[in-house]
DNA sequence: CCGTATCCGACCGGATACTG
DNA sequence: CAGTATCCGGTCGGATACGG
C-alpha cells in the first residue's frame, strides 16, 4: 500500500507536514491570501505571536517557497510578504480547515467538557 | 470583517487549530481514516512517535471528539482507537493536506536549496 | 520599521521502570 | 498489550538590547 508511505519515518511528506503542522504558519497564510501584509501588520494581526517566532516563522516558509519577501528601500525599511503561486495552491485546504475549526468549535468544546466530567472522579489528590 | 476574527487572541477557533496544528495528530487521523487501530499498530505504523507522546496526543483527540478509544477486556487487554462522525467530518480536509505534501514535496526541496543557496555567502564562520 | 543577538526559564519529549 | 510515573537533557519561545 503506497498510500500508507506517508506514515513511514523516511517518507520525504513527513518533512512537508511538519512544517504546515504549526498554528502560526497556519495563521500567516490564511493571513496572507487576499493581500500582501507588511511585518508588523502581520504582527499585530495576529494576536500573541512575538516577533521572533514571527520573523522564524515567515523565514521557514519563505524557504519552502509558500511566501515571498519583498523589502522596499523606504525610509525606513518596508517588507511585504506575500503568498508564492506555490503558496496560493494551498490556500483552499488551509480555508477548509479554519472553516472546520470554526463551523466545529462548538461541538469540539461540548466533548470536552464531557469527557473532563467523566474523568472528574479521579481527581482524588 | 468578522473573517479576520481567526487572528484575533481570544478567537475560539484558534484553540482548535492549535491542536490540529500537530504533525502527530494529522498523522493518526489520517490513519484512522479507513479502519481502527490499536495502540501499538498505531505506534509501529507511525514511525517516530514514542509510547508517551503518542498517548498524549490520542488522549487530547479523545477528549475533543474526534477519537474513540474501545477496550476489550481481553487478556493482555485491547485497546482499538477509531474515528468518531465529528473525526470523520475532518479527513477529508486532513487527506487534503496530506495530498498537498505529497504533490508538492519536490517543489519545496527545491525552493529550499535555492534559498540556502541564495544565503552561502553569509556563512562566513 | 524590520529585523538580529543574547540570555534564560518553561515546556517537550525520550528513556526507563513499573502496573493492571 | 496498553498504559502511568519519574527523571532529565534539549529545545522553544519570551524579554531585552541593539543595528540597518
Amino acid at each position: 500500500m503506497s498510500s500508507y508511505d506517508v506514515y513511514a519515518k523516511n517518507c520525504p511528506t513527513r518533512l512537508v507536514l511538519d512544517r504546515l503542522a504549526d498554528k502560526w504558519a497556519l495563521l500567516v497564510l490564511n493571513r496572507l491570501t487576499d493581500e500582501p501584509v507588511r511585518f508588523n501588520r502581520l504582527r499585530r494581526d495576529i494576536e500573541g505571536v512575538s516577533q521572533k517566532v514571527l520573523t522564524q516563522t515567515l523565514r521557514n516558509l519563505e524557504r519552502d517557497g509558500l511566501v515571498a519577501r519583498e523589502v522596499f528601500p523606504t525610509v525606513p525599511v518596508t517588507v511585504e510578504y506575500s503568498l508564492t503561486p506555490l503558496g496560493r495552491t494551498l490556500t483552499q485546504t488551509v480555508a477548509a480547515l479554519t472553516h472546520w475549526a470554526e463551523e466545529n468549535f462548538d461541538s469540539v468544546r461540548l466533548a470536552q467538557q464531557s469527557f473532563d466530567a467523566s474523568k472528574a472522579g479521579h481527581a482524588r489528590l
